[in-house]
RNA sequence: GCGCCAGUAGCUCAGCUGGAUAGAGCGUCGGCCUCCGGAGCCGAAGGUCGUGGGUUCGAAUCCCGCCUGGCGCACCA
């Protein structure tokens, strides 16, 4: 049993002798080292049950503590009540082998249980390619995708194609007047049509395949090839682009597939069914209202057709069905508005309110040489994802859209990620990778080969080196509690602190040639492991060498 | 007007879901640097956590008001 388990359990018994059976007690890692290694509020949260003052609470919980010496060395009392445990030299530096043995699995944990969940990002209408804001959706759905393996999920990486809205009838009306133009005709890209280069292009390339003959097909005719080549062509760059992104899809799933499956009729029974449904002005409502909406939402047009909500619900629903236990979506900032409503449809179908939980993006901004690089996806003229990782290299893309939140604003500072300096993040990471890996290069040795076996760590007693003992164990916790947070920023985070430390251990001492030279390279495989298994989960490279 | 999100060092941001003296990086200032792999290393200054109240042993964190910014308020997606 690992130390903090084992104080719990011991903290939990004291507890009980002092008359309070069962408590629920919470053990942190001071910020401060001169509060120990570990640490426990429990006495200010039973002063008041026990009607005592903390720190007298704190003097009987320790006197009732049964802990052996190999694990805790000290005990302490500090500041309003905390009970401060200072671990035996031992069960520190203890965790290097263990993390040697788990390698690449070192971090992993099963708090998911196996349970299915789902997460659904990127999600872009077919009527062009990608643009960075798609890119940090990408980054960041496929990081929590990512977390969430990592402790124990069942996870499904899934992509929703809008392939039926009015959207499509726009790119496909577009792409028919490129088409048209193409041949020398006059011809509008209508009201809030793609006026994109792209659609230029791919008229270009229609009309040399299908032949000239193809720009004189009745209307109706022309538009449906149109939708049906457009859908295609778009669906396929933009899967090129999220492949060389690094970012797979477990399954693409399709809005036209909702009619197909009659998933729209058999949702809208069961919206029915549950009374959640009402006519009014020709056309058939949800009463979402009840269910902490501002304002009741159309189902089904007085036209007869639907709204873009009902196959959003059918889909969620078929979710629902294939037996996920919870929906993760990945959102633009735009859409947030769209989330209450979204909630109480599906709360309408009585499912539980932690299965629906949605992450905000906000939108990218592009800065290079001190400008704003402007873009707009409707006027065509937008920075792609691709031209962005293409300058800056998928590794410094991916690191910038996970390293901030994702409802924070955020400048995408190109010239930044292509430096190669240390004030650049993700390069200062991977050079400290970079830098261990150097270490076993130079002493001739393959870093997996090297093993605890027959160590003596305990020469390992600098404070740096304590101090980076004591970060490589927190790995683990820092991914449970970014997985929980749906916030992958937080391994980020981590890395560059973990990073620097590592690079001011490298600085001020050796490792080969010195005494310490075998429980140092310990310690740089250690470290090396563990800076590899944060960037593989973010999907960026760990380099041997820079 | 209503709703959602944000506001933390000069700048960019963390802050472990309520804990101890609020932390990093960049920038500034002061020292150091013949190296396993160079683009460095160490230290210092720098804060009314937007603001005013409230909750309690304890608040950047939770609640309410206000200010500022972003986004959204369709029988569009």
């Amino acid at each position: 049993m690992k130390a903090p388990e084992t104080i719990r359990a011991a903290l939990v018994q004291a507890a009980a002798r002092l008359g309070v059976p069962n408590v629920d007690v919470t053990i942190e890692r001071p910020r401060d080292v001169t509060h120990g290694d570990l640490a426990t509020n429990l006495a200010l949260t039973l002063a008041k049950t026990l009607g005592q003052k903390p720190r007298a609470v704190a003097e009987r919980l320790v006197t009732a503590l049964d802990l052996p010496p190999s694990l805790v060395r000290k005990t302490e009392i500090a500041g309003p009540g905390f009970i401060n445990f200072f671990l035996a030299e031992a069960q520190v530096v203890g965790v290097l082998p263990s993390i040697i043995a788990a390698g690449s699995d070192y971090g992993k944990s099963d708090v998911g249980r196996g349970r299915k969940i789902n997460v659904e990002f990127v999600s872009a209408n077919p009527t062009g390619p990608l643009h960075v804001g798609h890119g940090r959706g990408a980054a960041l759905g496929d990081g929590i995708a990512a977390l969430l393996e990592w402790t124990g999920w069942n996870v499904t990486r899934e992509f929703y194609v809008n392939d039926a809205g009015t959207q499509i009838d726009k790119m496909a009306r577009s792409l028919w007047a490129r088409v048209q133009q193409a041949t020398g005709r006059k011809a509008e890209i209508p009201e809030g049509g793609y006026h994109g280069e792209y659609l230029t292009e791919l008229a270009r390339q229609i009309l040399e395949k299908e032949g000239k003959g193809f720009a004189d097909l009745p209307e109706a005719e022309g538009l449906r090839r149109c939708r049906e080549i457009g859908i295609r062509a778009e669906r396929d760059e933009q899967d090129a682009d999220l492949h060389e992104f690094g970012v797979r899809f477990d399954l693409v799933s399709f809005e036209s597939a909702m009619y197909k499956r009659k998933l729209i009729e058999a949702t809208l029974a069961e919206l029915d069914k549950h009374g959640h449904t009402f006519t009014a002005d020709g056309a058939l409502w949800l009463r979402t209202t009840e269910l902490g909406d501002d304002k009741d939402r159309v189902l089904k047009k007085s036209d007869g057709t639907y709204t873009y909500l009902v196959p959003d619900i059918a889909y969620h629903r078929d979710k629902h069905e294939r037996g996920f236990v919870r929906a993760i979506d990945v959102w633009g900032a735009d859409h947030h508005g769209y989330i209450p409503r979204m909630r109480a449809a599906l709360q309408a179908l009585s499912y539980p309110q932690d299965f629906f939980h949605v992450e905000i993006v906000q939108l990218v901004r592009v800065m290079r040489g001190g400008e704003e690089v402007r873009f707009s996806k409707r006027a065509g003229d937008f920075v792609s994802l691709r031209d962005l990782f293409e300058e800056t290299g998928v590794d410094a893309a991916r690191y910038f859209f996970l390293m901030k939140r994702g409802d924070s604003q955020f400048v995408f500072d190109v010239d930044l990620a292509k430096s190669q300096t240390e004030e650049n993040p993700v390069f200062y990471v991977q050079m400290a990778h970079a830098r261990m890996s150097g270490i076993f290069r130079v002493a001739g040795r393959d870093a997996a080969s090297v093993s605890a076996e027959g160590v003596d760590l305990s020469v390992l007693t600098q404070p740096v080196e304590i101090e980076l003992v004591k970060e490589l164990a927190e790995f683990p916790e820092v991914l449970r509690r970014a997985a929980a947070a749906y916030e992958p920023h937080r391994v980020t985070a981590y890395l560059e602190g973990l990073a620097r430390i590592a690079h001011a251990w490298y600085h001020k001492y050796r490792v080969l040639g010195e005494p310490e030279e075998a429980a140092r390279l310990v310690l740089a495989r250690a470290i090396k492991q563990v800076l590899a298994n944060g960037l593989t989960l973010l999907g960026i490279r760990a380099p041997e060498r820079m």
